[in-house]
RNA sequence: GCGGGUAUGGCGGAAUUGGCAGACGCGCAAGAUUUAGGAUCUUGUGUUUUCACGUGCAGGUUCGAUCCCUGUUACCCGCACCA
């Protein structure tokens, strides 16, 4: 072969390595194990994207150079399969999800396997399956048994086109993450999962992981920790408030209360009849709830609106300082306490408030001018007008007043987190049904676990009910039951859980796939986990590998799996645009389909050009002519063994060039720099097209550290040249520093900063021999004569530099 | 507004304890070969006629700055009235 004829090679190779089940992990191994993971796809009725390969083919050179280093590898691979296109695509073309879901599954793995990943494919999971599903029904179980899994009667967010509840992370910018349909409140009754009890551990077992340095940031600014204090505040109507703040050292500059349109005790005071502008404030209520989230988005940095109660007020507990109340929406019912003391000296909200509102500002912290805006400064700046805390600074002053606040008994400090609890429920059809049963006697009773999974329950229709309730809703026959409990007439829960939950914990799955004892095996649990690198997309690091990271933290304080974080470490790569430079749609008409790069250039240019396309971090732009510059080196690479002479080592250069290049690509590899890698090859090939030979030991050297990249040509190269087994489960190579050292060294020259020559040297060269050739050096000495040098540097390997006057 | 990031040829991108800017690939140009070629091979390719100038812009530190410091502009991503 003196081409990469990958019409012949690709499909024959990826057979042989089904047939020899070459890439199966193997449980309880004495090598090494290394678990390596790439998020399962949803399987859409589009089928692969073009960016789907990219960090498939990254994890796979991961988990193939490991291999070949003596580790055993579970490199698996599975289905995300539930989900909303599938259904609405049942919807119209009335066709079971079931049967949709396999066909897309099939469409895939057919995808899948044309690249020529070395995934197991014997450990594929489906979280369609009931199999699979029953387990994360059984996840589901033993949270509501230790009370993280609850019912509830709430706002939550719905989203108008999909007719489906959405979680607070599936709303962007007041818009459906998926449809991009608008989103408004409603009142349901929601399955929920405490994930807010795991707020704190979420953040700080993040400290030994190693996670990309963004993702961290992004989970730690998405759970939102805040450190202040509760403090109450006494009304006329005796109800005491109690109001949040991260600033209680200004407490004496608390010049009026607002409190969230909702808040419970505003509808107590209006019952009572205390507010007298009742009408007014109810009509401000009934504004507030009207809004959806997208307005209240537009909202920001518009106008500050609100009510001034009539009839109650409030008295600052330090100071004893009578203030009014309002209510505003820019105070959130679901934060805090829903309440807050406004401090217009020192928050840029309240300034706003206040100025609108003509309301005092009352300075409290010296460093800025309160009548131009807001001083928030809390590094600088000391106490004034606070009474006992004149001259603190701030961090002193919150000290005091929380001590003070404890004396009293009117407050104390609190750590507040922006993180929600999950809403788990969705009123749809295609996902597991959430298996638990209300009875009228016992309220909500969980199916027991010898009875799961509950299945799916075949349905005419498809389309949610619209009165908003799930389809299942309507199979009277399945939704009538027994209480497990009583043995009385009950309902089933209709609700199903939302896409996240099958992918909460797949990668348990994994270990072991076919347990029907449970979710899996312990012993296996405990070999195999945690996983050691996961790589996936940024925009599931606050849906996705939040979730599964509390899923996780929840099976180990119940010991059902061995570690207390599930991945190690987390990269994530960039996605591909179009030609254009803008993200790939059909709307735009930019898009790739890589059955056609395969089928056009085969498998490995496909996978090769993937990681040469630019940083695996970033986003890169798709450019057809680059592509066929992949597929001419492959084929420079196939032709190279025309040049093949003789064993052993060709020449010094070479020799030197082939180290070089195993050190670049194993650590290359390591960091994920897969473009430079490939380049380090491309470069050493040209430096052999130049030399004009090489010896066969030289070739099979290379070809071994092109092979995780593209591994069929090099399987078929190898096998051409007599190589022994599969080169995919041969050895990688080892680096050898002797040989990588050169003989010779080119060495720049610098006089007074600026490059003036190269001169040649030997590797080892003294200081003082390099000083005295580049002195010798014609070109150099031209600028040296007639000068004095007063300084001489030498930078050993690099560089010369005279300082001259 | 807050948080994170980026800025280098015609294009994608290289270059780290500060040491030859533009590796590698694409594109382009000339030539060879070919019936033909979106094939292959060879050579060249940052700008400039020269001096010289060049890593978003303006300064600074240094023998030496894409890299460190100060200021500034533009763009991208995430969050967004979280008290």
């Amino acid at each position: 072969m003196t081409r990469y004829e990958f019409e012949q090679i690709d499909k024959k190779w990826q057979d042989i390595w089904d047939e020899k089940q070459a890439f199966r992990a193997e449980d309880f191994s004495p090598k090494p194990k290394y678990f390596t993971l790439v998020e399962f796809p949803y399987p859409s009725g589009q089928g692969l994207h073009i960016g789907h390969p990219r960090p498939y083919t990254a994890m796979d050179i991961i988990s193939r150079k490991k291999r070949m280093q003596g580790y055993n590898v579970l490199f698996p691979m599975g289905w995300d399969a539930f989900g909303l296109p599938t259904e609405n695509y049942a919807i119209k073309t009335k066709t079971n999800p079931e049967i949709i879901t396999e066909r897309n599954i099939n469409h895939f793995r057919e995808q899948i396997k044309s690249l020529g990943l070395s995934f197991d494919w014997s450990r594929e999971v489906n979280t369609t399956d009931p199999d699979y599903y029953k387990w994360t029904q059984w996840i589901f179980l033993q949270l509501y048994r230790h009370g993280l899994a609850y019912k509830k009667e709430m706002t939550v967010n719905f989203c108008t086109s999909c007719k489906i509840v959405l979680a607070n992370e599936e709303v962007v910018n007041g818009r459906c993450e998926r449809c991009g349909g608008e989103v408004v409140h409603k009142v349901k009754s929601q399955w929920m999962l405490k994930i807010t009890a795991y707020a704190q551990r979420l953040i700080d077992d993040l400290a030994d992981l190693d996670f990309l340095p963004r993702v961290k940031t992004q989970e730690i600014n998405w759970i939102g920790r805040s450190e202040g204090a509760e403090v109450d505040f006494p009304t006329s109507s005796g109800d005491k408030v109690t109001v949040y703040t991260t600033r209680p050292d200004t407490i004496f500059g608390a010049t009026y209360m607002v409190m969230s349109p909702e808040h419970a005790l505003i509808q107590k005071w209006l019952d009572a009849g205390l507010i007298k502008n009742a009408d007014e404030v109810k009509a401000y209520q009934a504004e507030a709830a009207k809004k959806s989230d997208f307005e209240r988005t537009e909202m920001v940095d518009k106008e500050k609106t609100g009510v001034c109660l009539d009839g109650v007020s409030a008295t600052d507990p330090i100071s004893g300082a009578d203030i009014p109340i309002f209510i505003s929406d820019y105070v959130l019912a679901t934060y805090g306490t829903g309440a807050i003391m406004a401090v217009p000296a020192h928050d840029t909200r309240d300034w706003d408030f206040a100025k609108k509102f003509n309301l005092p500002i009352i300075e409290v912290i010296k460093g800025g001018d309160v009548e131009k805006g807001a001083y928030t400064d809390v590094a600088e700046g000391t106490l004034v007008n606070s009474g006992f805390l004149d001259g603190m600074s701030v961090a002193e002053a919150k000290r005091a007043i929380i001590d003070k606040m404890e004396e009293m008994g009117i407050g104390h400090s609190k750590v507040n987190f922006k993180l929600r609890d999950w809403v788990f429920s969705r009123q749809r059809y295609w996902g597991e049904p959430v298996p638990m049963v209300s009875c009228e006697k016992c309220g909500w009773v969980p199916v027991p676990e010898d009875q799961l999974p509950v299945r799916l329950p075949p349905v005419e229709h498809y389309e949610p009910t619209d009165d908003g309730e799930s389809p299942l809703s309507k199979l009277t026959d399945w939704v009538n039951t027994t209480c497990p409990r009583c043995g009385g007439p009950a309902k089933r829960e209709t609700d199903t859980m939302p896409n996240w939950a099958g992918s909460s914990w797949y990668f348990l799955r994994y270990c072991d796939p076919h347990n029907d004892k449970a979710l899996a095996d312990p012993e296996k649990l405990k070999y195999w986990m945690p996983v050691d690198w996961y790589n996936g997309g940024m925009e599931h690091v606050t849906l996705h590998l939040l979730y599964s990271r509390f899923w996780a933290k929840f099976l180990y304080d119940i010991d059902i799996v061995p570690t207390k974080e599930p991945y190690l470490k987390r990269t994530a790569h960039g996605m591909i645009l179009g030609e254009n430079g803008e993200k790939m749609s059909k709307s735009r008409g930019n898009v790739i389909n890589p059955d056609d790069i395969v089928s056009q250039y085969g498998a490995d240019t496909l996978r090769l050009y993937e990681m040469f396309i630019g940083d695996f971090e970033k986003s890169a732009p798709w450019s057809p002519d680059a592509v066929r510059g992949c597929k001419r080196f492959l084929d420079r690479t196939a032709a190279m063994q025309m040049l093949i002479k003789g064993k052993g080592s060709s020449s010094k250069k070479i020799e030197s060039g082939l180290h070089k290049a195993i050190k670049k690509v194993t650590e290359d590899i390591d960091s994920m720099k897969f473009n430079t890698a490939i380049a380090a090859l491309m470069a050493l090939e040209n430096d052999i097209y130049d030399q004009g030979s090489l010896t066969i030991d030289e070739y099979m050297t290379f070809i071994t550290l092109l092979n995780p990249f593209a591994p069929h040509i090099t399987e078929e190269l190898w096998a051409d040249l007599g190589g022994e087994g599969l080169l995919s489960l041969a050895k990688w190579p080892e680096y050898d520093e002797s040989k990588a050292a050169d003989e010779e060294i080119t060495y720049a020259v610098q006089v007074n900063g600026k490059l003036r020559g190269t001169v040649n040297m030997p590797a080892g060269i003294e200081k003082d021999d390099a000083l005295a050739a580049a002195k010798a050096d014609d070109r150099i000495k031209g600028y040296l004569d007639g000068k004095t040098i007063v300084k001489e540097i030498f930078v050993p390997g690099r560089l010369i530099s005279f300082v001259v006057k």
